[in-house]
RNA sequence: GCGCCCAUAGCUCAGCUGGUAGAGCGGAUGACUCUUAAUCAUUAGGUCGCGGGUUCGAACCCCUCUGGGCGCACCA
């Protein structure tokens, strides 16, 4: 058998060869009743500095993370999910089959010990090991490299490795350890304060016959129950949780991956996590309330605090965040008044700043065009951007007041845009209009060489509504660059546990 | 998709204007009963990402491919 292909390791295997025909145990079943090692470091500090002998002791577990042989006596640092101590191994406790297999023990392998603490001539506190369990051989050389407490050396710094093998990344790269651990404690905040306001979580299909509630190209697969019929990956959750408003299920959320068969890069993952929540009898402007609290206070849950540091610079999550129009933002921020211009006339301010733009672009995508261009960088504190021009969202009632506008806001973040939300669109004849002007939209990028699949309006959707969706607010959060955000995460490969990257061979 | 950059031992890297590979860590063996990047001695590890070309000769120059990174485009 050619173990090479699994990354194990010749020397490593002829070890547990060798253990195992000796006798040796080295996959039990438990080691039961640990305690963590912060634990003991913590008790034997305290009595330290009260002016104790030190009596912390007891059965920890985890992985060598050093071995310092010095003769009849071994040093090893473990380590487990709390900390490291180093253990002292000394001959005298055990025979000499004993000492020989903890001798050959390696880096990474797994191992429970018990024995007091105490401290080493040189003032390392340590444990004192009577007695040594093995739980697990490792069978492949794990790139730990050596460290001291502010030192790395030789440790794997292959992107690669980083990305395809998350197990070893994680085991090594205790920043990025963490950075995972707040992505769940994310969502533990979320759903607590998301519970607290009265919330319902919910669940949507994944797989679905009629995608929808987002542009975006959709992952095709095929049902075989059903003939091999054509079958797409969802790309939003939101057409279903307004079925769930129509139904009377007045607070719901869901928490779910999307699918959006597109570009991959730092802010791109084709499967990535969603947060939609809806509220009936509520408008933008309660959503707006509703998603500030929430995140200060997610932000506190994790952080410890509502002011963070992205990337070097301090982000404030204080509520209440700035509000600003979309046609104000393009006025501050590129000097532009595009309130009362023709087409013509921002067609020309894209073209001085060297702006891309499809020739057939109207007013309100032109708007959208000198917004994201020239302003979304500009807004680093957490900012909310309201009333988009109507041409660019589709499932949204007509601003109050301006019917080129709608009631729609994006939070702004580190020029980031962290969700999206409307005073959702609840008239069922309007709705159907928008579906098929989307369509007209859709096949007309179709001539750009996209190419969308032929997906059919949603007529079930048009019918939920058409019985009567009462005015409600909606929103939607990209939890992954929330969590970039909160956990300082330069790329959402960082934070997304196992990212998408290509499949050797 | 397009442009630029990267790939040498298990890991980190060196390898000059082309002369078929080196170090440290890790491994093995030995010494050492308070070390901590332990130390010391000996030693084994490589199809230089794959395939082709130029050349007397290629890790090095050229081309294709594979994988990775960064920009641009698409998008959340």
């Amino acid at each position: 058998m050619d173990f090479k292909k699994f990354g194990f390791d010749d020397a490593r295997l002829e070890k547990r060869e060798t253990m195992l025909a000796e006798g040796a145990e080295l996959y039990p079943y438990s080691y039961e009743d640990c305690t963590k090692i912060n634990k003991i470091t913590d008790k034997a500090k305290r009595q330290e500095n009260a002016g104790e002998e030190i009596t912390a002791e007891g059965k920890i577990a985890g992985r060598i993370w050093a071995v310092r042989k010095m003769g009849r006596t071994v040093f090893m640092d473990l380590r487990d999910d709390t900390g490291k101590i180093q253990l002292y191994i000394n001959n005298r406790p055990f025979s000499k089959q004993e000492f020989k297999r903890i001798a050959q023990l390696d880096m990474g392998d797994i191992i429970g010990v018990e024995g007091p603490a105490f401290r080493t001539k040189m003032g390392e506190l340590s444990i004192k090991v009577k007695k040594l369990t093995i739980l697990a051989k490792t069978v492949v050389n794990i790139p730990m490299g050596k460290e001291t407490d502010d030192k790395v050396f030789y440790r794997s710094s292959d992107t690669e490795t980083k990305y395809r093998e998350r197990y070893l990344h994680w085991m090594l790269d205790s920043n990025d350890r963490e950075r995972i651990k707040k992505r769940f404690q994310i969502f533990t905040s979320i759903r607590k304060h998301m519970e607290n306001a009265g919330f319902l979580e919910v669940t949507t299909p994944t797989i679905e016959f009629i995608y929808g509630g987002a542009e975006a190209r959709p992952f095709k697969t095929s049902i075989w129950a059903l003939n091999n019929k054509d079958a797409f990956l969802r790309i939003s959750p939101e057409l279903y949780l307004k079925r769930y408003i129509v139904a009377g299920f007045e607070k719901v959320y869901t928490i779910c991956q999307n699918f959006r068969n597109e570009g991959i890069d730092a802010t791109h993952n084709p499967e990535f996590t969603m947060m939609e929540w809806y509220e009936a009898y509520t408008d933008y402007n309660t959503q707006m309330e509703r998603l500030e609290r929430l995140i200060e206070n997610v932000c506190k849950d994790v952080c410890g605090t509502a002011k963070i540091t992205y990337q070097g610079t301090e982000l404030d999550f204080t509520a209440p965040w700035k509000r600003m129009s979309m046609l104000e933002a393009v006025r501050v921020f590129a000097g532009i008044n595009a309130d009362n211009m023709s087409v013509d006339e921002i067609k020309s301010e894209l073209d001085k700043h060297n702006i891309e733009y499809d020739p057939s672009i109207n007013w309100g995508l032109g708007v959208v065009e000198l917004f994201e261009n020239l302003c979304e960088e500009h807004i680093v504190q957490p900012t909310f951007i309201i009333d988009h021009p109507i041409e660019v969202s589709p499932l949204t009632k007509i601003k109050r007041g301006d019917d080129r506008l709608v009631e729609r806001f994006e939070p702004l973040v580190y020029g980031i845009e962290l969700a999206n939300a409307y005073s959702e669109l609840t008239d069922p004849v309007k709705q159907m209009e928008r579906f098929v002007q989307q369509r007209e939209i859709q096949q007309h990028s179709q001539d750009k060489g996209q190419d969308w699949e032929d997906n059919p309006i949603d007529n079930d959707f048009i019918k939920a509504i058409g019985c009567g969706m009462p005015p409600t607010g909606g929103l939607g959060i990209g939890i992954d660059r929330l969590v970039m955000l909160l956990a300082d995460a330069p790329t959402m490969r960082d934070i997304v546990p196992f990212p998408m990257i290509k499949p050797k061979n």
